[in-house]
RNA sequence: GGGCAGCUAGCUCAGUUGGUUAGAGCGCUACGUUCACACCGUAGAGGUCACAGGUUCGAAUCCUGUGCUGCCCACCA
């Protein structure tokens, strides 16, 4: 007898699992030998950054990655999951910046680049080998023995190919961009670092005298701005060219929308175009006389300084809009730049990297931007040039690191020219040869990817992947032939003025001065999703042709999450197609993000997350992983309630936005505190953890326990077991029992379901009829049939034999979304059923479930005729219960019942009256066309059966009289309505014969119901009435 | 400003091409532990499918509009 304990023990079976996983390797890709003809299946793991430990969209991520991998393991295919972290630049240098300054007071200047870098690889040794052992906890069957890093020497080496094809190809440029400078820290962050907060602010209208204006011209010209202090780097005041032309274009586009609008918006336009016709007759000379001293050559003063500077025409100018006329500031305002550009205007940086003014501020150098803000505005007061001031709320952008405004400048950065590679990325997607599922973000991706705006490449940091480009000054072409003639992998360009941009395939460039001027180094680093563009391929050993190359690539899916297909998935495609000329995967699964209860992302810093390992802890890694499957539906979110757990009492405590930031919380239950991730204080850290938990786990940890609890059953009824063959249709087909062909008929039916929902990605779909299966049908119905059988020396080997076909089948279809239970359950088979055999195991069984056979019932096995009948037998059993417990007969105390039903159906019930006399404790004293109950039996109806439970004293005549003229009433409603219909003459004509037929049918039995119904209420009434 | 989603039971979500009386898990109510499992069993209550129109014999499902929620992109002199 092999005795198993009454509950499932997580923690003792994964760390077992674990080791043998280790042991077999069985996650280790080779690629085929010859003759190998397996198909391949492999998948790059999204890297997850080496910021901090995992969160609960990793565990949703990987999850579904190794449900895939499993599956696929288990149908044959060569399979590899390949493994690593990213670097992830900005951020991993801004958490360790963060630390430094906190536990040392020094600044990343202060210990300088190497030093600093230094400190960031170490901090990434300790995350990386977290996260990778995060994902071992999650049960993450990746191929370990290939873990890359995105910088690490493999992906530095494809960084540089990469790069410097680009750069051969002339797909690299220099130009300016607007970076959000964090005057705090000294730093440029990312767009993704920026969040705006609404404030008050002002919109100042400043007035621009003309220099020397002549008869008929304006005196001055106003503009506005809501940062006035930029006016000392300003250059020019522009206008449009022709003011006349742009009216009339705004005007048509204001009548085209008119046109599509509803009534509401209407008003707005017309608004908008009465604004128009004003401007026409109050502004419109003064822009033209003002587009002609532009073309003139004009120049107006600009205010507190007093330098001259042009009145520009240029298009950016929108008469429609404010005065008409814009300021321009070419070094601090990207539309402004681009003007600068287009009429090659100075551009003025008028900032210090510290957010002071520089000397080109004049008198306002060294005041802070705030400060310089009060006193250009007080000056332009006092020297008469403020023309009005208006309130306006402005979004401003602050810096998500250190809290501070951002100030906007431009810099010199490098950019990818992305009009020629696009469009390979785009032809993929529209194509079909990438598919993305959902179908609906291939939308996101070709609106993003058709804009084919260039790709800003370089970051100013020191952690990432150094740009492979030098700079040389004052040396000439023939001079740089020379210093590299005889190497490949040199490139140069012309940096526009005297100087030249030298790129190198190799970290050396051999040479370090030309003509006696030094190569200096670029400083900047790039772009982090430059590492991760090429992730696919550069895991697989490009630019070298590996036998991984070859095998492994394209891959055959990605999973990720639907905010970095723009960031992430489109440039993968780009950069796969233009480093191999193929794409880096065949199809994009997307899944849901995950929110909180309030629907708000969650974050450390918010407090709202849940730590994986948590979950893992608590209720065990197939529970997490199970809830993950079951939230990857097709929706782009899913909620997560969040709870404590009271580690004092096990009470769950709600987690709100009241008490999700405390450092501790009182239960409310026991009354006795425990702390959170925010404890600082030494009486907090000295209190109990609780950990943060979600009830959406729990139904995946009981149905660990479920399968745990069948398989007790079934090992404790598996002594005499011999039979290895478990081949139910061995027999002839009539001698195998009803329950048998339905058990037979549902694996065959679950395991195509399930199977087709992991093709398609469908991981909510196959949790689902996996769980439903295995709960309600093979513990709930079949398992409870077998226990008579099991008694039966007769049926006994037989039922053995199904019983372990049936948990058998449902452990393989669950191994993939729950591998750590289902491999527990297998070797504790393989004492006592480790010589069965399936129909779909080709040879012996293996060792662990990860490699066994994915089972492939035949389809001659799905009989629709059997399920529909067992369900009769399910019916009946189910009204037998249901008039128990509506009469509160004990348990155990047995009931007297008649079954009315037709011929053939009671035929068919026939040799199953043991099993439902043994599953409603019943007795069955009659079954057929003309049974009937003692006058005043209980009755239900099942399936076009009746079923009479005599209950003789038991009843409760009262309350089965009230509950059956309730039941009668409703009947009546039903057969009204149905009438109805059936009498609508549009309904007859029109409605397909078929559903016509089935209303028919319907009513028929209604009104049989009915029938019946009164006769028994009648019956019970006479009962009743002595 | 443009786009994409979502709104179904107290909560979190399913609902496949329009067709019986709209489902699940959790929670709730009642009953029940010798007989795999209380992380359990049996039964039950609970929904005007956001709202308003429309198409249709028939709408949670298709169309139009409204409201609310979330996200992505752009922009804001």
């Amino acid at each position: 007898m092999h005795d198993l304990p009454k509950q499932y023990d997580h923690k003792a079976a994964q760390a077992r699992c674990r080791a043998l996983w280790d042991a077999e390797r069985s996650w280790h890709a080779e690629p085929p030998a010859p003759g190998d003809t397996r198909p391949v299946f492999s998948i790059v793991i999204p890297p997850p950054n080496v910021t901090g430990a995992l969160h609960l969209g990793h565990a949703l991520n990987n999850t579904l990655q190794d449900v895939l991998v499993r599956t696929r393991r288990m149908q044959g295919h060569l399979t590899l999951w390949m493994p690593g972290t990213d670097h992830a630049g900005i951020a991993t240098q801004a958490v360790v910046e963060r630390r430094l300054l906190e536990e040392e007071k020094l600044s990343r200047h202060d210990l300088g680049r190497e030093k600093l870098v230094e400190r960031i690889w170490a901090w990434k040794e300790q995350y990386e080998k977290r996260i990778l052992g995060q994902l071992r906890d999650l049960g993450a069957s990746c191929d370990w023995d290939r873990t890359r890093f995105t910088l690490d020497d493999q992906c530095a080496a494809a960084v540089r190919e990469a790069f410097f094809r680009l750069f051969q190809k002339g797909l690299v440029r220099r130009g300016k961009r607007l970076v959000n400078w964090d005057t705090f820290l000294q730093t440029a962050v990312s767009d993704d670092e920026v969040f705006h907060e609404q404030v008050k602010g002002h919109f100042w209208h400043i007035r621009y005298d003309v220099i020397d204006p002549e008869p008929g011209e304006p005196a001055s010209v106003t503009v506005a701005t809501t940062r006035p202090e930029t006016l000392l780097g300003d250059t020019a005041v522009a206008i449009h060219p022709d003011p006349a032309a742009a009216l009339d274009a705004a005007e048509r586009t204001l009548r085209e929308k008119r046109e599509q609008a509803n009534a509401k918006e209407h008003a707005e336009i017309d608004r908008a175009l009465d604004d128009l016709a004003q401007r026409r007759t109050a502004l419109l000379p003064l822009l033209e006389t003002l587009a002609a001293m532009a073309r003139a050559g004009r120049k107006v003063r600009l205010p507190l300084l007093g330098r001259a500077i042009p009145l520009v025409a240029d298009e950016w100018a929108k008469p429609e809009m404010g005065s008409g006329c814009v300021k321009i500031t070419p070094a601090h305002d990207p539309n402004d730049y681009d003007v600068g550009r287009r009429q090659a205007l100075p551009m003025v940086n008028i900032l210090n990297p510290d957010g002071t003014l520089n000397a080109e501020a004049g008198p306002y150098a060294g005041l802070t931007i705030q400060k310089a803000r009060t006193k250009v505005v007080a000056d332009l007061d006092s020297a008469g040039q403020l023309v009005q001031v208006e309130d306006r709320i402005i979004e401003l952008a602050h810096s998500d690191r250190s809290k501070t405004p951002i100030e906007p400048y431009l810099a010199d950065q490098w950019f990818i020219r992305m009009d020629e590679i696009a469009q390979p990325a785009l032809d993929a997607v529209t194509g079909g040869a990438v598919r993305i599922f959902p179908e609906r973000y291939a939308k996101s991706y070709l609106d993003w990817l058709g804009e084919k705006r260039d790709w800003p490449v370089s970051r100013q940091l020191w952690w990432g992947h150094r740009i492979p480009i030098w700079h040389v000054d004052g040396v000439s072409a023939a001079e740089l032939s020379t210093a590299f003639a005889g190497r490949g992998g040199v490139e140069w360009t012309c940096d526009g003025g005297s100087g030249w941009h030298v790129c190198s395939r190799d970290e050396s460039l051999g040479v370090d001065a030309v003509g006696g001027k030094p190569l200096v180094r670029d400083p900047d680093v790039l772009d982090t999703w430059f590492s991760s563009a090429l992730w696919p391929h550069s895991t697989l050993g490009w630019p070298a042709a590996t036998p991984e190359l070859a095998s492994f690539y394209p891959t055959t899916t990605l999973v990720t999450s639907r905010d970095i297909i723009t960031l992430w998935v489109a440039r993968m495609v780009i950069m796969g197609l233009f480093d191999t000329g193929k794409i880096p995967f065949r199809d994009v699964a997307i899944h849901p993000k995950i929110l909180d209860r309030y629907g708000e992302t969650m974050s450390k810093s918010k407090g709202n997350g849940v730590d994986p390992l948590d979950v893992i802890d608590a209720l065990g890694a197939d529970a997490l992983r199970f809830g993950m499957a079951s939230m990857a539906t097709e929706t782009q979110d899913v909620r997560m309630p969040v709870e404590f757990q009271c580690p004092n009492c096990a009470a769950r405590i709600e987690q709100t936005t009241q008490n999700r930031m405390l450092p501790r919380i009182e239960c409310p239950k026991c009354k006795q505190a425990f702390r959170t991730q925010w404890a600082t204080k030494p009486e907090d850290i000295a209190l109990p953890r609780g950990p943060a938990l979600s009830e959406r786990f729990e139904a995946g940890r009981n149905f660990s326990n479920k399968l745990w609890n069948a398989t007790r059953f079934v090992l404790m009824n598996l002594e005499g077991f011999t039979a290895g063959e478990l081949t139910p249709d061995a027999t002839a087909p009539e001698a195998i029992p009803l329950e048998d062909r339905w058990l037979m008929s549902r694996l065959a039916t679950v395991t195509a379901e399930a199977s087709r929902a992991i093709d398609e990605y469908r991981f909510a779909e196959a949790a689902r009829v996996l769980y439903a299966f295995a709960w309600d049908e093979y513990c709930s119905a079949y398992l409870e049939l077998c226990k008579a059988r099991l008694a039966d020396p007769a049926a006994r080997p037989r039922a053995q034999a199904m019983l372990l076909l049936g948990l058998d089948t449902i452990l393989r279809l669950l191994h993939p979304i729950m591998p750590f239970v289902t491999e527990e359950i297998w070797q504790h088979f393989r004492t006592i059923a480790g010589h069965r055999r399936t129909p779909w195991d080709a040879s012996g069984l293996p060792a662990s479930i990860m490699v066994a056979a994915w089972p492939a019932p035949p389809a001659g096995w799905v009989d629709a005729r059997t399920e529909t009948q067992f369900g009769t037998f399910l019916a009946v059993v189910g009204a037998i219960r249901e008039i128990r417990s509506r009469q509160n007969v004990p348990p155990r105390t047995n009931v007297k019942v008649a079954i009315r039903a037709p011929a053939d159906t009671a035929a068919l019930l026939l040799p199953m009256h043991g099993s439902i006399a043994s599953m409603a404790v019943a007795e069955i004293t009659a079954a057929g066309p003309t049974a009937t109950g003692a006058p005043g039996a209980a009755t239900a109806g099942a399936a076009g059966c009746d079923v009479f439970v005599d209950l003789a004293d038991l009843i409760d005549v009262g309350a089965e009289i009230a509950r059956l003229a309730k039941e009668n009433e409703k009947t009546a409603a039903f057969i009204q309505a149905k009438q109805a219909k059936l009498a609508d003459e549009k309904f007859a004509a029109k409605a397909p014969p078929q559903v016509v037929q089935k209303e028919r049918e319907q009513l028929a039995e209604l009104e049989a119901k009915l029938a019946k119904g009164r006769e028994t209420l009648a019956a019970l009434e006479r009962r009743a009435a002595p």
